[in-house]
DNA sequence: AAACAATCATTGACTTTTTCAATGATCCGT
DNA sequence: ACGGATCATTGAAAAAGTCAATGATTGTTT
């Protein structure tokens, strides 16, 4: 199995005080993994944001473009270029809002369904890669600890 | 004391699959702090990159650009752009590399570290706003493994 | 029911950021 | 001393982000 490409061990500055500042700490960490994502990605024609998209579209969820450009946090406009690129490619499909006719639900198809299968495994393989210096409890918390950040105590 | 502005109940997306890949969890907590970050440095003039160069500056490690290129996974013209603005405004200053003549040594001014002080405690009361959701264990645990994770073990 | 403001997806313009190749100076190994 | 590598810098090109305007539709106010 691969390993990241960059800072495979401590670098000298991560010392400093800011190697402490969680903003540095979340860019660097997402700054790494997107490569390893984009990476994994790349045999299917996807990239990071628009795999989000189709998995989004595949979790029976029905979200609205203004869903995803929220949970995304994406412009309106970036959201549309994404679909577009996925609807023209034959993954997902634009179906009319049922409540409310302005907003436009992204659905999978079935060859949006089976891409999304075959990236699935590549990007569980990328994580498991990015975060092979943690125990599996620690990834597990460090989920967690991201997703309480985010969104409060849940469960 | 403000709270995030965005997302401050869990969505309805996050129950999706993909509301537990660290990809999109790393990126939406550092773009919700980035916006946080730069609203509190405005008043400094500063950004969070140019917060993280001044700090690097002000560490007494004496960084050369190559070294804060790596440590903040920027490219190294981008790490001239941000010296340059910097320096303009007298806060860091551009130093020979004692062993190689090429490399620019990045050290901090007086007027700097007075900048850096005042910086600091804006960002610290950011990252408490941020962090507002999890206990102070908890934030010190996901610092933790956020920088086990990029480094590996290491205390 | 007519009018109004608000929201959705979309487009297009504009700015910012990222990426990359080329360059001169300097370093290192031979 | 030579040749290949590395550093900071520049500039150009590509990608991403931001933002205002638009038509369709919704909910609300009168």
């Amino acid at each position: 199995m691969a390993t990241l490409g960059t800072d495979v061990q401590t670098p000298r500055l991560a010392a400093a005080r800011i190697g402490s500042d969680v903003g540095l700490l979340l860019a660097k960490l997402h700054a790494a993994g997107s490569v390893l994502n984009n990476k994994a990605l790349a045999d299917f024609g996807l990239r990071e944001r628009s795999f989000s998209v189709l998995t989004l579209a595949c979790s029976g969820l029905e979200p609205t473009q203004r869903e995803l450009a929220d949970f995304l946090s994406l412009d309106p406009s970036q959201v549309v270029t994404l679909v577009d690129d996925l609807e023209r490619r034959g993954l997902v499909e634009r179906a009319q809002g049922k409540q409310d006719r302005r907003a436009k639900i992204i659905v999978s198809t079935a060859e949006g369904r089976k891409m999304h299968t075959k990236a699935r495994a590549a990007m569980d393989a990328a994580e498991l890669d990015q975060l092979s210096g943690l125990s599996d409890a620690e990834s597990q918390e460090l989920k967690r600890l991201l997703r309480k950040a985010l969104w409060g105590a849940a469960e």
